[in-house]
DNA sequence: AGACAAAATTAAAGCGCTTAAATTATGGAG
DNA sequence: CTCCATAATTTAAGCGCTTTAATTTTGTCT
């Protein structure tokens, strides 16, 4: 019933090869030839199958994406954007859900390259875990890290600033006017949240504000310890006048508090978040944030990654993209008395 | 370099076929070959191509999804369930996005299966043409529509009872006291949108209400769209006491609009939305909603496609889950005067 | 110890395509 | 009209595995 290239050749009249030609358009067939064949594949609705096509080329055109959820509007849009860029380049992705290594390592994530399913794959899940790079670079199977880089390590990867975007963030809010800026940090898995963090404290150094311990908190990038920690600080009677949230999340959260305790915003607090989630402009007031280039991570991650695949690029290459510091209502000149 | 089924065979002192057996772990292998085999694998560090595998075999353990973006709460958590009950079967999942039958048929959603790249597909992108279910089913090619079925064409599907939770939502809204209650349908292209406003009008009509059509209004799925259809009811004069949206998006739209003209929510406006959006029960009031059964449904889904493709289930199967009502302080008793 | 059925193993073929090497066709120069 | 270089085509091999059919081994029974 399928039919295959055996049956294309001979209603065409000429060799499998000849048709294998006309299907990956090499300029070495004849007009003639390749309009019969054109004509067969036609008729017989042909389609080449691609598993065959991936044992005798050696690659399948498909690239693995690993992430750890897509609940999270960052990771919905680097994923989107990653699909649509493979889709540009005729490629298909497999997407594989893990939240960390012990999950990576166990799941079938792995088997992506193991078994050979992939010509890459794209890593935006958080690995502290060495093992997998190892194997990966033992195997020297092309991958690229997205928002992630590991500096002890040889890997390709495609980042967007974080010190940057902590430092904009703080400094937006020193602008506004503040003094005492709180910094509600992520989750410590990500290498995102010790950058900005970092980020933070030089910009309050560089303003001649010393950093107050009391006054950094760890979030998990939930609304939940966003409200929390803010609760907290307004109880204890150590709410600064303006916090910078590990996230959007946790900036609701921070928010959120602020309007139960009836602290108005930005006047007695600004907030800036950190990813522009989609709710963030919709807000009342409009949470200010840093808005990470999404598409711009997708993007180049696959270019990266094709040109790994392809071998254009051997050495280990790394692309550092800059956040935009998007300022909205929750920033405004607080009233600082 | 890559160790094959081969270098195993000659290294375990046996033929490839033992080796493929004990891979495959028939049982038609003596003890002492097997741990020959086993040992000889360890050593090698051997994996099985998963790609020669496919051929051989004819599938190749890969399931298409089709979905029409990934934004929306509802499609990610589709997604993260079709996902885990794939991975559960040791299976890999393709992603691929299409909006409309346009791009679906455009795109490269369609190479999935005409080149055989997956063993079967579930789409939960709203497909209004014909053209792809008859391809498919020309080519006895396993799918599964989620949350759609066709009536007029014979395909399995897992929905949601859209009828029913179009129908529980507009009682819960009377039984919190509201005559006269809206709705701001979604987009057409969706059969739930149809079905939620049969729901709706027939629990008005089984409480003696007569259908308003003047509070029947076209919405997009948008938070803007709410507001919009809501803000020109207030002005229009004509805002009616409750309104059930299409989904939780059109709901906070419609919030959003009660707070600019200052109508209490719930007292003067009971409003209820559907999806139940991880944000709404963090609004103030919280939202409430209808809960659909999304991971039911990718389990239901990936389930059923499975036996359509082992060949357990031949002929086509209809899967009907039921929603849940949530309700929170937006449907609370309304002040009937 | 020999015969025989059952179980285990292997040889051979095939899955559908690509690619290198060998062969044949083409057309311009002499 | 023949020869030859070049382009087009085909033959053959191979990608790494599974599966059917043929062969060998095993162990039981007489």
């Amino acid at each position: 019933m399928p039919v295959n290239i055996y049956d294309v050749a001979k209603k065409a009249g000429v060799s499998v090869v000849t048709v294998s030609r006309v299907l990956n358009n090499s300029p070495k067939v004849r007009a003639n030839n390749r309009q019969k064949v054109l004509t067969a594949i036609a008729d017989l609705d042909y389609q080449p199958n691609a598993v065959a096509q991936s044992l005798a080329r050696g690659s399948t055109g498909m690239v693995g994406l690993i992430l750890p959820t897509v609940f999270d509007p960052f990771m919905a849009q680097v994923l989107a954007s990653v699909e649509g860029a493979l889709r540009d380049k005729g490629m298909f992705l497999v997407t594989s859900f893990a939240a960390d290594d012990l999950q990576f390592g166990k799941a079938n994530s792995v088997r992506l390259f193991r078994e050979n399913r992939v010509d890459g794959i794209l890593i935006l899940s958080p690995l502290k875990n060495d093992a997998l790079f190892l194997e990966l670079k033992k195997n020297n199977f092309p991958f690229v890290l997205l928002d992630q880089h590991h500096s002890h390590i040889q890997a390709s990867s495609v980042t967007v600033d974080n010190y940057y975007g902590g430092y904009q963030a703080t400094n937006s809010l020193i602008t506004a006017g503040a003094k005492r800026i709180g910094h509600i940090f992520g989750s410590g898995v990500y290498e995102s949240t010790a950058e900005r963090l970092n980020g933070y404290k030089q910009a309050l150094l560089d303003h001649n504000i010393a950093v107050d311990e009391a006054l950094l908190a760890p979030g998990d990038f939930t609304i939940y310890s966003g409200y929390k920690i803010t609760k907290e600080w307004i109880i204890r009677g150590i709410l600064p006048q303006a916090i910078f949230a590990a996230d959007d999340n946790t900036a609701f959260g921070v928010i959120d508090a602020a309007r139960k305790f009836r602290i108005a915003v930005p006047e007695k607090l600004a907030i800036i978040g950190y990813d522009d989630h989609p709710f963030a402009s919709l807000l009342h007031p409009a949470l200010s944030t840093v808005r990470q280039p999404t598409e711009e991570l997708g993007r180049q991650g696959v270019e990266l990654l094709s040109s790994l695949i392809s071998g254009k690029i051997k050495r280990t290459t790394t692309i550092i993209l800059k956040p935009e510091i998007v300022l909205r209502e929750s920033t405004l000149s607080i009233n600082n008395c």
